[in-house]
DNA sequence: GACGGTCACTCTCCATTGGAAAGTAGGCAC
DNA sequence: GTGCCTACTTTCCAATGGAGAGTGACCGTC
């Protein structure tokens, strides 16, 4: 069975009768699909937290991360206006990556899930037990 | 090449000098990696926004996802404390999910991203276009 | 009493994604 | 010459995700 996209007439929310075009709503759906992941989350971090920083070393801080999706992943936040990249033309190569003033945004629109990660660790910890537990 | 993971001495953060235990940083990367998925968040809006709902109705309002991932995304929230599932024995089955406590914080702790998305998409897109043209 | 419908899945198949590791370019130190 | 540095790119393979069909349990219809 497949899901049916957003049906053609929906136009307004039945209990707050908030008006939401639903081509407005495809497209932040889309946005938050490609804003909303986990790795861009986290290079976002690293860079709202130490600033400029170059490939190698995103990578370091990011921990875990391939290159191939730190460089996938910078790309796509450079085309969608997050960051900008700087190439200084040295041996051996240099590139920098600093946030741009609407990822410096989106970093701290984020900042919120980040304190409520470091906050309920434990009670998500506590959850999956019982989870586990009841399940074997 | 494989990127290091988190190195064993890092402690604090040059700039601010705040503590930064590599563990709970782990920690937290794990859990921001769990929780900052695209399907997580679209159904945590629902969920935030119409209050307890079916499975199939879940899917409608999201739009786009497959069966398989729509159980799949539920079933790990339910594991980590964010939705609770009930199921009512009735035929045809009915199944309804709705937010912990734990996933009512996290959904306003998304909030500020949802904004974000509303306000900036054209920003993005426009961001999308040039550079685009850059490389053709 | 066979038939279709409802609902929440589950299963299977296949395309896309992501990770690990090796390769590349170009100059520098040995 | 050999190796190292950095920021990739490429290649290969395993895991993920989507499409679609199947399932079970019952009800209403014919």
């Amino acid at each position: 069975m497949e899901m049916t996209a957003v049906p053609p007439a929906r136009i307004s929310h039945p209990e707050t009768g908030e008006v939401a075009d639903p081509r407005v709503e495809a497209l932040v759906n889309e946005v938050i699909g490609r804003v909303a992941d986990k790795w861009t989350m986290l290079i976002l971090e690293v860079l709202a937290e130490h600033g400029e920083t170059r490939f190698t070393r995103i990578g370091e801080r990011v921990g875990g991360i391939s290159q191939k999706m730190l460089t996938q992943t910078l790309r796509q936040m450079e085309r969608d206006g997050l960051v900008i990249r700087t190439v200084h033309p040295v041996i051996p190569p240099k590139v920098e990556y600093r946030l741009t003033d609407l990822g410096v945004t989106l970093a701290e629109a984020f900042c919120g899930v980040w304190t409520w990660a470091e906050k309920n660790i434990d009670r998500i910890e506590t959850a999956r037990a019982e989870f586990d537990a009841r399940r074997g």
